[in-house]
RNA sequence: GGGCGAUUAGCUCAGUUGGUAGAGCAACCCGUUUACACCGGGAAGGUCGGGGGUUCGAGUCCCUCAUCGCCCACCA
C-alpha cells in the first residue's frame, strides 16, 4: 500500500495496534539493556502489580495510561528507562475467589486439603495472570516483560523470608497474644487497615448486672457482657468514687457468674451513658488496654465461630445475635433493664468478606512499629547509620525530609495522621494461599501456645531434623507487596539492577492504597535497604461511572476497557483518561470524552495525509533553513516555546496539562490555521521558494508533533512515523524528545 | 468527634509562581467538487457557591458561612 492509499481511509486503530505492539516487543526497547545510544541517567518505576483475581478494569487502564506516558517520555529524553511489570497474589482476595468457584461445584477447600487446594489456586492465578498480561499489552504499555515478577514466586519468597528473619532477629517481629480483628466468615485475622466501617442503627441498652450491683452500665453489645471483669468509672465522678477498688460477685448474670471490680480510668467520660463502662478485656481493644493497666483477668467468651463459650448453659454455643436476644430478655424479666435507646453506630466489617469483625484474643505475629533499633545502613537524609529509630520514625522522616514527595501534597497530612494512629501491624493470616510464615516449632502443641525463643526456629530455610513443624499461617499479602521496589530488582542478592534502578523514581498508584501499600513500602524499604523506595509518589483518583458511582459488579456498571478499545482505539482511551485529570482527583469516565479523542486521532491521521501528500518530492533533510521567511520562523519558534514549556511540565508529571496543550496546538493551530494558510503556496500560487518553505515548516512541525504526542498516543504516532520522509530514523519509541 | 477535598459556561471538568476566564459534550446559525462531515466557519453562553479582607490587580492568597463528597477515629 502506498503512503497515499493508506491515509485515504479514516484511521482504523484495530488494524495497527496489534502490529505496532509486536514491532515494539521485537525491537527489545522496552528492556533498558537494549536501548540505543549512551544513556548515563536512569529512570525506573515498578508497576503496581494487579491482583490475580481476574480481569483488568477501567482503573487499571487509567494507571497504565499515566505510567506508560511518563515512561515513554523519560525513555525519549534519553534515560535508561525501566518499567517493571508484575502481578500480586492478593492472598485473601484470590483464595476467597477460588473458594467461591469451587463452591459452585460443591467442593470445599478442606475436602481437597491444603496441597490440592493450593494447586487449584495456583492454576487460577496463572490463568488470571495471562489474561492480565495480554490486556496490559493492549493498553500499549511499554513494560519490560523480561523482568516480569509475581509477589509469590520463588525470588520474592526468598525476599520475604529474608526480610522476616531480619525483622525477627532485630526484635521488630514478635509473637503475641492480643485482641485482634477476627473475621468469622473468612476464619482469619485481619489488620486494622482491612476493616471497613459501616454505619448502622443499634440499640444502646442501659442496665445493671444484678439487683444489688450499685452501678448501671450502657452498651450496644450485651452479649459480650458475660466476659466483663470490671466496671470503669472516672476517678473524679462523685457518684461512683466510693466503689473504686471494690469487687462485686454476681452469682447469676443470665446463667453465668461474674466477678466485677470497680476501677478508675480518666478515659471514661462522666457525661456519656451512665458514666460507667463495663470492661470486656477479651473482646474490645480499648478494654484490653484498660485491663492491662489494671491487671484485670481476661475472659474469652466468644469463639472463632462467633458463638458464646465459657458462659453458663443458657448461652454457651449460641451465636452472638441469639445470645444478645436471650440476655436482653433475661434483663427485662429480672427488672434489670433501665433504658433502651436507638443510636447510630460504626460497625467494623471485613473488607473482603463483609463479615462483622469479632475482636478476640489470639496468638499472632506482629510488626512492632514503635520499638527503637539501630539502623545498620542509611542513605536516608537526616538519618545516619547506627541512629536509633523506630519504624514509625522511618516512615515519617522519609516524607518529612522531602526525600519522598507525595503528589498532590495534601496527602502528606493524611499520611502523617495515619502514622500517628498506627498500631502494631498484625501480619499472620489463617489462610492457605500466600507466603508461609518462615517459623518452625519444636512440636505441634507449641505452635498453638509457644512464645518462647528456644522453642521457635526462624530462618530462611527449614531447620535440620524431622521434629520441627512449620507455622501453618501465611503472611498478610501487603508484607510481600511492601518489598516490591527492591524484591523485583533481585534483593536480597546484590544485583546490578538493584544498583542501577533503586531507589525508583516514581510510584504511581491510587490514593485508596496509600496506607495499605505506599506506607508499607516506605516502612520495609527504609528499614531493609536504608534507602527510600521511590522519589515521588503520584496518586491518581478513582475512576467512577457517569453517575459518580464506583464501578462494581453488583451495580452492573462495570466497563471493560477492552470494549472501549474495540470501539475507540487505545490511544483515544488513554487520552480520555489523562487530559485535564488532576492527580488525586476522582474522575468520571465518559464515553463521549473517549469519542472526542478518537476524532482527534483521525484528525492527526488526516494531517499526515495532507502533509505527506504535499511533500512527496521534497528533500526535507537537505533543506537550508536560512531560506525560511519570518512567517515560518515565527511559527516554528512559537512551537519550540511550547515544547520547552511542556517538557518542564512533563518532568513534573503534569501530563494532564501537557496533553491538553498538545491537543489544542495540533487541532486548533496546526490544522485550523497553519495548514489552511499553507494551501496557496502548496498549490503553486506563490513562489517556489515559498512552497519549499511551507513544506519544510509543515514537516518540521509534524515531526515534533509526532514525537511529543507519542507518549500519549503511542500507536497512531508510531504508525504515522513509519511514513515520515527521513532516511535515518528509529522507531518513535526511541527517537529523541525534541528540545531546543 | 477530627482532618481533607469540591463548589468555574446547560452537563463533565482544566486553569502551573495572583496579571483582562478555557476544553470536551450539548444547544444555535451558515457551509460539503477533496487533508479530514470522526469536518470547517461564525455566534451565543460564566458578577469563577455567599460574605468580608490583603493587593495597583484575586478563580488563584487570608478569614468566615453554606452545600455536597471523601478519609480517619476506642464515646463504651
Amino acid at each position: 500500500m502506498t503512503t497515499n492509499e493508506k491515509f485515504l481511509k479514516p484511521y482504523e486503530p484495530k488494524e495497527v495496534e496489534e502490529k505496532i505492539y509486536k514491532t515494539w516487543e521485537e525491537s527489545g526497547f522496552f528492556n533498558p539493556d537494549n536501548l540505543p545510544g549512551e544513556r548515563t541517567e536512569q529512570f525506573s518505576i515498578v508497576l503496581p502489580p494487579p491482583n490475580v483475581t481476574g480481569k483488568l478494569h477501567i482503573g487499571h487502564a487509567n494507571m497504565l495510561a499515566i505510567e506508560d506516558t511518563i515512561v515513554r517520555f523519560q525513555r525519549m529524553l534519553g534515560k535508561k528507562t525501566l518499567w517493571l511489570p508484575g502481578t500480586d497474589h492478593a492472598a485473601i482476595a484470590t483464595q476467597t475467589k477460588v473458594e467461591k468457584l469451587l463452591a459452585k461445584d460443591g467442593i470445599k477447600k478442606h475436602d481437597l486439603g491444603r496441597d490440592e487446594f493450593l494447586k487449584k489456586v495456583n492454576e487460577f492465578a496463572l490463568d488470571s495472570q495471562n489474561t492480565i498480561i495480554s490486556q496490559t499489552k493492549r493498553m500499549g504499555s511499554s513494560l519490560d516483560w523480561s523482568r516480569l515478577a509475581f509477589t509469590l514466586d520463588e525470588q520474592r519468597n526468598l525476599a520475604v523470608k529474608t526480610a522476616f528473619k531480619k525483622m525477627y532477629d532485630d526484635g521488630l517481629i514478635y509473637r503475641g497474644e492480643k485482641v485482634v480483628n477476627w473475621d468469622p466468615k473468612g476464619q482469619t485475622v485481619i489488620s486494622d487497615d482491612e476493616i471497613v466501617y459501616e454505619e448502622r442503627t443499634a440499640v444502646f441498652y442501659t442496665f445493671k448486672y444484678s439487683a444489688d450491683f450499685p452501678i448501671a452500665i450502657s452498651t450496644t453489645r450485651p452479649e459480650t457482657k458475660v466476659g466483663d471483669t470490671a466496671v470503669a468509672v472516672n476517678p473524679d465522678d462523685e457518684r461512683y468514687k466510693k466503689y473504686i477498688g471494690q469487687t462485686f460477685e454476681i452469682a447469676d448474670f443470665c446463667g453465668t457468674p461474674l466477678s466485677i471490680k470497680i476501677i478508675a480510668d480518666y478515659s471514661v467520660d462522666k457525661e456519656f451513658g451512665t458514666g460507667a463502662l463495663g470492661v470486656t478485656p477479651a473482646h474490645s481493644k480499648i478494654d484490653e488496654m484498660m485491663a492491662i493497666k489494671n491487671n484485670l483477668p481476661m475472659k474469652k467468651v466468644i469463639n472463632e465461630y462467633a458463638k458464646i463459650e465459657n458462659a453458663g448453659d443458657i448461652l454457651n454455643g449460641k451465636k452472638v445475635g441469639e445470645a444478645k436476644e436471650i440476655i436482653v430478655n433475661w434483663l427485662k424479666e429480672n427488672n434489670l433493664m433501665i433504658e433502651e435507646e436507638e443510636t447510630q453506630q460504626n460497625v467494623s466489617t471485613a473488607e473482603r468478606t463483609g463479615a462483622v469483625i469479632e475482636p478476640l484474643p489470639k496468638l499472632q505475629w506482629f510488626i512492632d512499629v514503635n520499638k527503637k533499633f539501630k539502623l545498620p545502613h542509611s542513605n536516608l537524609k537526616g538519618i545516619k547509620a547506627g541512629d536509633e529509630v523506630s519504624l514509625k520514625d522511618l516512615m515519617k522522616y522519609a516524607v518529612e525530609s522531602s526525600e519522598i514527595q507525595i503528589l498532590p501534597d495534601r496527602f502528606n497530612k493524611i499520611y502523617y495522621h495515619w502514622i500517628e494512629n498506627l498500631r502494631d501491624w498484625c501480619i499472620s493470616r489463617q489462610i492457605w494461599y500466600g507466603h508461609r510464615i518462615p517459623v518452625w516449632y519444636a512440636s505441634d502443641k507449641l505452635q498453638v501456645t509457644s512464645n518462647k525463643k528456644d522453642e521457635i526456629y526462624v530462618g530462611v530455610d527449614a531447620p535440620e531434623g524431622d521434629d520441627w513443624i512449620q507455622d501453618s499461617d501465611t503472611l498478610d499479602t501487603w508484607f510481600s507487596s511492601g518489598l516490591w521496589t527492591f524484591s523485583t530488582l533481585g534483593w536480597p542478592n546484590e544485583t546490578n539492577d538493584l544498583k542501577l534502578y533503586h531507589p525508583t523514581d516514581l510510584l504511581e498508584t491510587g490514593h485508596d492504597i496509600l496506607f495499605f501499600w505506599v506506607a508499607r513500602m516506605i516502612l520495609m524499604t527504609t528499614y531493609l535497604t536504608g534507602e527510600i523506595p521511590f522519589k515521588t509518589v503520584y496518586l491518581h483518583g478513582l475512576v467512577r461511572d457517569e453517575k459518580n458511582r464506583k464501578f462494581s459488579k453488583s451495580l452492573g456498571n462495570a466497563i471493560d476497557p477492552l470494549d472501549i478499545i474495540e470501539k475507540y482505539g487505545t490511544d483515544a482511551l488513554r487520552m480520555s483518561l489523562i487530559v485535564a485529570v488532576a492527580p488525586g482527583q476522582d474522575i468520571r469516565f465518559s464515553e463521549e470524552k473517549t469519542m472526542a479523542y478518537k476524532k482527534f486521532a483521525n484528525k492527526l491521521w488526516n494531517i499526515a495525509r495532507f502533509v505527506y501528500s504535499n511533500t512527496e518530492n521534497f528533500d526535507y533533510e537537505n533543506f537550508d533553513v536560512n531560506n525560511l521567511a519570518d512567517y515560518e520562523k515565527n511559527i516554528l519558534a512559537k512551537f519550540d516555546d511550547l515544547i520547552s514549556e511542556i517538557t518542564e511540565e512533563m518532568k513534573e508529571y503534569k501530563l494532564y496539562l501537557t496533553s491538553e496543550k498538545l491537543y489544542h496546538f495540533v487541532w486548533h493551530e496546526m490544522a485550523d490555521v497553519i495548514l489552511e494558510e499553507s494551501k496557496d503556496a502548496l498549490a503553486d500560487k506563490t513562489s517556489l521558494q515559498d512552497k519549499a518553505n511551507k513544506q519544510f515548516m509543515l514537516l518540521n512541525l509534524f515531526e515534533k508533533v509526532l514525537k511529543t504526542l507519542h507518549p500519549f498516543m503511542p500507536y497512531i504516532t508510531e504508525e504515522i512515523w513509519t511514513d515520515f520522509p527521513k532516511k535515518q530514523k528509529n522507531l518513535l519509541v526511541v527517537e529523541k524528545w525534541p528540545t531546543t
